[in-house]
DNA sequence: CGGGTGCGTTCGTCAAGGCGAACAGTCGGA
DNA sequence: TCCGACTGTTCGCCTTGACGAACGCACCCG
């Protein structure tokens, strides 16, 4: 086994991730199998289940489940799906490791999203550090016609908490008039708008690409 | 092969999704392979690679690769990973299918976080439905003495967007002024501070389970 | 002291995943 | 038309993951 995951091909794009970049743990190329031994015995133990019990909610042989928590070999999907199910963490959860980081974005400073209209603008406060599909932005919009978005890919959902003055958001056919405070999240596959209804409006746009 | 995926088991706690219920698509108990093979394929095109070549880059033989596509087979998490890191796609992409809803949350309305203390509110406003790892809080706070946070579990990060007022947030050995627009990420097991600054102080706080 | 029960580990067997090579099919140029 | 380079598929072989049973350990109760 053991085959070559540290490649970094030079021919490959390299999307440079344009905010979060250095990251202090080893990144995903570091390979899974020891993070996923050290998170499995982690979950299930704070699940307070024995090794016996989660194989056998689980359906896996517990000499399977012992293997994988000494990070001796090197799991099928299945097995490790099953075991996410089981132990009611996500799948993700179990495979990827963590990169903390302290990142600072001042109010006026993050790189804007292409402002398509001068009346609407996106400020990008985080991209997804690789792994973490999501993305984070500060929408800063003026009252004047309803910013209709195109849908994004399936599976895209966004949420949106506004923070000063009143929009319209939400899904096309029903949006939402949101105040200050207001909370709304809907799927990003569908056709959506932003509608500032005061001047000044500003809002958190959380976009998940699940 | 061929598990049981789907057993639920009564035994289980099941946390109870607090928000965000009912999703439309197949929940993560459909398994996993199918989903991949389709990710699989679709993220190769998207890249416009071809298979032998992705197989090379990946380091996997494309008749491997080729078996996946067609949801042939079961593979491990070594195989995948290798896949994963070769599309420049993360892990859980591969993996995991979607889920959208539409949801809604009043300023007033969401439920309390525990508030240990008068001036200081933090609102639920999504938290994750269960494989999005990811909280969303909406913070009222009220100028006092620092609110220290214990540090949660290790790989949690936390965002902060100030909606209205002042704030010092951050890591408690160098937190930040954050004025209205100002955003700053930090990791959650590290101990770390809330303190308003001016009244009526508001800020979304996204939290990352990772 | 037996001898239950639970834990997590190790053993040997069997099936299945991963591999390279050989295979069919398509496009483009000499 | 033939050739070469490319695509993605299918074919045996071998390695390896997953399994059940047996094992060593702690604990508790009669």
């Amino acid at each position: 086994m053991e085959r070559t995951l540290t490649e970094t091909d030079p021919t490959q794009p390299a999307p440079e991730p344009p905010v979060d970049a250095a990251d202090g743990t080893a990144p995903e190329a570091a390979g899974p199998l020891a993070h996923i031994a050290a998170a499995l015995r982690r979950e299930r133990q704070k699940a307070g289940l024995s090794l016996t019990e989660l194989a056998r909610r689980a359906g896996v042989a517990k000499s399977t489940l012992s293997q994988l928590e000494s990070a001796a070999g090197n799991p099928s999907v299945e097995t490790l799906w099953a075991l996410s199910v089981a132990l009611d963490v996500p799948f993700a959860l179990l495979v990827q490791p963590a990169r903390p980081q302290v990142q600072l974005v001042r109010a006026g400073e993050g790189p804007r999203f292409a402002a398509d209209r001068a009346d609407y603008l996106a400020t990008v406060l985080s991209t997804c550090p690789p792994n973490a599909r999501r993305d984070l932005y500060l929408i800063t919009a003026e009252p004047g016609p309803a910013r209709e978005s195109d849908p994004h890919m399936p599976g895209v959902v966004e949420h949106v908490v506004l923070s000063t003055g009143r929009a319209l958001v939400g899904p096309s056919d029903d949006p939402a008039e949101l105040a200050p405070g207001d909370y709304i999240a809907y799927p990003g596959d569908l056709p959506h708008v932003f509608e500032a209804l005061d001047p000044g409006t500003t809002a958190v746009l959380v976009s998940e690409h699940t």
